[in-house]
DNA sequence: AGCAAGTGAGCAATCGTTTTCCTGAGGGGA
DNA sequence: TCCCCTCAGGAAAACGATTGCTCACTTGCT
């Protein structure tokens, strides 16, 4: 009796979020059964489990994921780990993962490192801590890095890298096809006409520059032309430095009839430079820039034909992959997502 | 001995992470001893607890997060929800939030709705069932949002609007300070010796463009000047907008001194403009834009002088208000973050 | 020496679900 | 009529960590 009137009035439904024994007790089953009639396991009377269910719907009742998660050792999360801010880059491939992830009842854990060795041990312990099913890593360049590593726990966790594939083959990477990218560039030209074309691009450092480069030119060379100032223009990610090359091309050959460019803030800048110089585009130089990134592309005199990486896609795999990797087990290797020509008025 | 022979050999310790059990085994003591000993709870003998200690750290052990998360109920975990994709100003915010999150053992589950109400809902009940301690939720733009609701939990749930307030007063809400942020382009142009000075923004059903230019007017009536062209020039966001309003403004107001834009990318427009008139910037015509947006004020020539609204501010402040509301409970209110002037060279 | 106070450590309940057994009732066949 | 089989549903043991309560053993004091 004591405890009876402690607990309230009998029938009366406790406070708070209900739980699975709230539901069971108003169906007039016992809790296993409640369960068993919300997952479909088992069998049982029709008219029972429509009266859990009825119980559920009058109550509200939602499991408490905790619970279910301690019992099957699935957090229903993954981690998405950006090693650099998140930019340009990231956050289109972040956003693919989050849609592929979301469509299922998987979370996004988001982790961001800003780049610091330190950061990334912290988040990661924590991921492997709360027992993530899996991790993605995405960087903002195409730059290999480092994998993983350092964290007792982590072998076990499958791990996708996108857009900056892993060092290590053996991992499971997500990149994009830079050689088709660049061959779409160049081809693009070749078909219109052009063939004395130049090459301004970012720094030869950036595995970026240095690949849409050698395949750019790899490209060109197969089809029988060569670059029309005989080099690569390495320089900075920048308008400035597209507005310089671009004089300097000029001066250096003045026939040239196309600009490939390493990203579109180099295209735009080399827009800017041909347009004060009063040469028309793309009449009398055609412009291909990279990344078709609208703020620059669209806002350029005129808008530039540029090549899109299809940085969503590029996570959309990752997480298609990384949700393989859970169910089946990690299926290593590289993969490359392919680029899209973008056709506007500067080819 | 049966058992023991299936268990492996004794004291061999057994397969997966290592449990708090393997830990209480390995050190001789039990289970609730090994706890306390993590915890500093609970009296012991030194020795004992540094048993436990040298046990915990030979099998690597870290306690199982859903284990604890069940006990104590909560999930040390918090919902970020952008309504509108990751875009140019939730970016920051949310890297604010994670930031000061992250100090602490809190992680960020990202949702992003797309602007899409199913999405939202979706995210929301998720979020709810797996019991976050708090709920962060930012849109792309200053317009207030209605709050968040529908869902039944969601009433135990703190929530904190960044960026975008909710229309309810009663809700907890971090927002950039726009009277300021057009307060000091206003002044800072003033104090030039500019009073000849052009609003160019964006969409009027914008509340950014409102209330910069209410409160840009106000100042400078408060000053007792008026704007060059007698009316503020509503458009939308972009160069383009911003090209063709600085030739309107040029034809119908050749004396204007000053341009004070509504964001970087009208500003850059302007600037464009004036640079191909010949009017040179910034000594016949000053600029002022807003939004501090890096690859647009910087690329534009001249560089542009522009209001940062300080979003990473805004993040860590909606972050931190959300902690307290989660330990000490909520206190509603509005709560505007100051903008910050940088000086460049188009002043 | 005997009793009270104090302290170190273990037991067991708890958090909410899932799942494996297991029981009991009812029906059908011999 | 009796036995066996089937099937609905309940009891209880996980999952792993926390914590209040209890017990046993030292001390210290009279």
């Amino acid at each position: 009796m004591l405890v009876t009137h402690a607990a309230g009035a009998p029938g009366s439904p406790p406070a708070g979020r209900a739980k699975l024994a709230d539901v069971a007790a108003l169906a007039g089953v016992s809790v296993g059964t409640a369960s068993k009639a919300l997952n479909g396991a088992g069998r049982m009377r029709p008219e029972t489990r429509q009266r859990v269910l009825d119980a559920v719907a009058e109550l509200g009742f939602r499991p408490n994921q905790h619970a279910q998660s301690l019992h099957t050792g699935r957090s229903w999360t993954v981690g998405l780990m950006t090693t650099d801010g998140i930019g340009r880059f990231s956050t289109p491939v972040l956003l693919g993962a989050e849609d592929a992830l979301g469509a299922g009842k998987i979370s996004v854990l988001l982790c961001d490192t800003r780049g610091d060795a330190i950061r990334e041990q912290h988040h990661l312990r924590n991921l492997v801590d709360r027992r993530v099913d899996g991790i993605i890593v995405t960087g903002r360049r195409t730059d290999p890095r480092p994998p993983l590593t350092g964290i007792t726990g982590l072998e076990s966790v499958p791990v996708v890298y996108a857009l900056s594939p892993s060092t290590d083959p053996a991992d499971t990477s997500v990149t994009s096809d830079d050689r088709g990218g660049a061959r779409l560039a160049v081809e693009h030209l070749l078909s219109a006409g052009r063939t004395r074309i130049a090459h301004v691009t970012g720094p030869e450092h950036h595995a970026a520059a240095r690949d849409r480069a050698r395949h750019g030119l790899e490209h060109l060379e197969g089809a029988g032309f060569g670059l029309s100032t005989g080099r690569v223009h390495f320089g900075e990610w920048s308008e400035a430095w597209g507005r310089r090359a671009a004089d300097a091309v000029l001066r250096t050959a003045p026939d040239t009839d196309a600009f490939f460019c390493g990203n579109d803030q180099i295209a735009r800048g080399v827009a800017d430079t041909l347009r004060e110089r009063g040469v028309t585009v793309p009449e009398d130089i055609a412009i291909v820039g990279y990344d078709n990134w609208d703020t620059m592309a669209l806002a350029s005199r005129p808008p530039l034909t540029t090549i899109d990486m299809n940085l969503t896609e590029i996570g959309r795999i990752a997480a298609l992959r990384l949700l393989e990797a859970i169910d089946e087990g990690l299926a290593p290797g590289a993969h490359t997502v392919p680029c899209r020509l973008v056709v506007r008025e500067s080819t």
